[in-house]
DNA sequence: GTGTTTGCAAACATTTTGCAGTCAC
DNA sequence: GTGACTGCAAAATGTTTGCAAACAC
């Protein structure tokens, strides 16, 4: 069980309502858009606005709290920063799941290949889930 | 050396002067956002349109001639579909960059972990190529 | 009490659409 | 000649900003 004020306090984010109620749906659900989370949000808060939203994410990026993932044909979603990891996209259902793969032998590649100092790496796999692929 | 003329044709899309010059301008600089193949288009033909631009980019995504690269922190770009390959991004100049990894084992590592049919992957590094990280 | 956040409305940015005229074939 | 493409203007969509009232601390 996470105490989600703290976690706020720790990242230098005041807390609010709104804020506690973003960090529990990601939380709860790993990875959300901007609409999965207004519409989630809307539920506990009718007169919210997107505006909220869009402040609250962009302020948790900038803490480095958050982190956008850019999908392939679909819209970015957000999920707490925790250790680097992969993603993997179902095409059929949506379902997006964190994957731990080891990706340092592919960055020594790429660093022997193009000498890049490389930073951060995104990957990202798009297919079938075991449901949608029966 | 390309024939860009016959390269459109053989994807179904009717060979507009506009048209050669989207693939022309991908052809020589491998990655470009919207904004700089208007840019670059624009000086070629003076009245052309953002909306033409879009229109085609999507008509050619749509036949699978193109492919958008999804790239964290900044704008898509578009590239001439090829072999699967990953990319790398300078994060200081911008720079855009192919490369051949072997991904294969990675993939297999996801099927195994997670049981999914995977059909694309999305791999993007980003980090300083070497110009910038003197 | 001070400074930050919220929600609203407006502004701004990005992308798509409808349409008349033009072009590809 | 027919259907597709272009460029324009307008519309639709997505995101940010300014501000007064409310809230966090």
């Amino acid at each position: 069980m996470m105490n989600y004020t703290t976690l706020l306090k720790e990242y230098n984010l005041k807390v609010t309502p709104q804020r506690v109620a973003i960090v529990e749906e990601l939380y709860a659900n790993g990875h959300m858009n901007i609409d999965d989370l207004y519409k989630k949000l809307l539920a506990k808060f009718p007169s919210i606005s997107l505006a909220t939203i869009y402040k609250n994410v962009n302020a948790m990026i900038e803490k480095v709290f958050l982190n956008e993932v850019k999908i392939p044909n679909s819209k970015s979603v957000y999920e707490l920063v925790k250790d680097e990891h992969s993603h993997l996209v179902c095409s059929s259902c949506g379902k997006i799941e964190d994957l731990d793969l080891n990706v340092s032998s592919l960055i020594e590649e790429a660093t022997t290949l193009k000498n890049y100092t490389i930073k951060q790496s995104s990957v990202v796999f798009t297919g079938l889930c075991p449901n949608c692929s029966k």
